[in-house]
DNA sequence: ATAAGCACGC
DNA sequence: GACGTACGTGCTTATA
């Protein structure tokens, strides 16, 4: 049946309008149709119109076209286990259901298009977003291996270590309890043995167990270090461990993520079942998971490639602050030579100290931060924290100036935007409470860099794909972890693919500093990293 | 089903 | 006196 669309499809003059095209294109490719020519994706036309409203289909009729779709659970039912397929609706149904569906994109295409030029969103549409639904489509479907049986192996271990530490913990707690419960650990540690003089609450008024109130508790108790241990532990089994074996598609024998390009306010890609994009890396034992992603056969090699520092270059590109650019210009290592200004001495004579606190500053700058969160982050008299911040803006007088230009932008303009002209609205900027205000103005810092550098990456991965299928390498790009792009090489490409990589991801936009990437390879992600 | 609390990543 | 660092996804528990 579908064949007989098949050339249309394929016809490179044909424009497709769709909502959410890459899901076509997916189901399209399981019946070996190619989708070619222009795209113009609704979803996404209106992500980059209105970043932070909804996106989905019936939301954007009835927001648009004052049109309310017939559900979706009309023909199969409503959610849960009883819930059908469309292969078992009546074809009449399905018929004007589908209608109506390609009637209303379309309709919503009409609407969306002089939107993007009011906007100024257009070049951004037709030359990032919409090539990049091809390639998002590409990677999905190629997926990664795991090696399941080394995480099954590894998920004994852990079981073990987690009924141990369980029954040190009910031995030094006096009893047994659900630690994994915030509820009753907090009665336990709070109430029953009274570790705290003034206990943190949460907003529902139970004692706070996170993970920043427990390590302040540390030597209190030898419990407290179980707590943490157990809490890790759990996470890495349940999460990961015991999952992702779950989650390889029997037809492929590969893990396949889905990636939304259409969730993060700030132009970010998120992904999801599995999220590929929070896969452990901090910890010994996390460490063991990434061990686990595999190339797909002894013939290729995982090559990992990750922008250096790519937020702060961005910063020291957009604010245009010479010191920070200096540093960059003579490849210093950024945190060292921040320390070194903060503190007025060489940067041989930064200490450990000093550039540990340097490197919590620049990424307060990125976020935002305030004499207070600094000081609950150093662990250090809020005082000293507000003289550090002083410091760092008379030091980096460009970066204090573009902060304040850029908030006075979004006060007058209500949106901020990336380098690539992504906007966020900011519609509290001018708000009258302080506490609002101030979580819009942290947005209209923030949001820039981060979605430059969204813009950066999404550049390079559209480049790096054109120019994998010009070549007809074998080779593939399979994850993407916002500035990490992870790709399957054939062993006999390496020495090919790897200039292209770093040429083209350096190159994705052009800063005024130099822009490093880090590669290597290796038998597994961790290894490659 | 949904919210809360927590933990993983960048 | 309250507030206090951006963006995500997903697990378990507790409650409706």
């Amino acid at each position: 049946m579908v064949e007989q669309f098949a050339g249309a499809f394929a016809d490179e003059r044909i424009e497709k309008t769709g909502q959410n095209l890459k899901y076509d294109i997916a189901v399209l490719k399981w019946y070996d149709i190619q989708v070619n020519g222009p795209l113009f994706d609704t979803m996404i036309a209106h992500y980059l119109i209105e970043p932070d409203l909804r996106h989905n289909m019936d939301f954007l009729a009835r927001t648009y076209l004052q049109y309310n779709p017939v559900p979706i659970e009309d023909l199969i039912g409503k959610k849960g286990k009883n819930q059908s397929g469309m292969r078992s609706v009546e074809l009449g149904a399905q018929k004007e259901y589908a209608c109506e569906d390609a009637d209303i994109t379309l309709q919503l295409r009409g609407v969306f298009e002089p939107m993007l030029d009011h906007t100024d969103t257009r070049a951004l549409f037709e030359e990032i977003e919409m090539p990049l639904v091809r390639v998002l489509a590409a990677m999905e479907s190629e997926g990664v291996k795991i090696d399941s049986e080394n995480l099954n192996q590894f998920s004994e271990q852990l079981e073990k270590e987690i009924r141990e530490m369980e029954q040190e913990i009910y031995r030094l707690a006096g009893g047994t309890f659900n630690i994994a419960s915030p509820k009753q650990l907090g009665e336990i540690l709070f109430d029953k043995m009274q570790l705290s003089d003034n206990p943190k609450q949460t907003k529902t008024k139970q004692h706070s167990t996170s993970e920043d109130v427990l390590q302040k508790l540390i030597n209190k108790h030898p419990i407290i270090q179980q707590i943490l241990d157990y809490r890790s532990l759990t996470k890495l089994k349940s999460t990961y461990v015991d999952t992702l074996p779950l989650l390889v598609n029997p037809r492929t024998g590969r893990i396949h993520t889905s990636y939304n390009q259409a969730v993060a306010s700030t132009g970010r890609l998120s992904s999801n079942n599995p999220n590929l994009q929070n896969i452990p890396i901090r910890t010994e034992r996390g460490r063991e998971i990434r061990k686990a992603f595999v190339p797909r056969n002894d013939r290729f090699t995982l090559l990992s490639a990750d922008y250096s520092q790519i937020e702060l270059r961005l910063i020291a590109h957009m604010s245009g602050d010479e010191a920070m650019k200096e540093a960059f210009r003579h490849g210093l290592d950024i945190h060292s030579a921040t320390a070194a200004r903060i503190y007025n001495v060489e940067i041989e004579d930064v200490t450990r100290e000093m550039r540990r606190n340097a490197k919590t500053v620049n990424f307060g700058i990125i976020y935002g931060i305030s004499a207070f969160g600094l000081s609950e982050r150093l662990n250090i008299p809020r005082k000293e924290a507000g003289d550090i911040i002083r410091q760092y803006f008379e030091r980096f007088p460009g970066i204090k100036k573009y902060m304040d230009t850029t908030i006075a932008f979004a006060r007058e303009n209500g949106y901020v935007e990336t380098i690539k002209k992504r906007r966020r609205y900011l519609r509290d900027i001018n708000s009258g409470n302080a506490v609002v205000r101030g979580f819009a103005e942290r947005n209209a810092i923030n949001a820039p860099i981060q979605g430059s550098s969204a813009d950066m990456i999404k550049i390079a991965m559209i480049n790096i794909f054109e120019e994998f299928n010009r070549k007809k390498l074998r080779s593939k790009m399979i994850l993407q972890v916002h500035d990490e792009l992870v790709f399957d090489v054939h062993q006999e490409e390496v020495e090919t693919v790897k200039p292209i990589i770093e040429r083209l991801m350096k190159s994705a936009i052009e800063l005024s500093i130099p822009v490093e990437v880090e590669m290597s390879t290796g038998s597994n992600w961790l290894e490659a990293h």
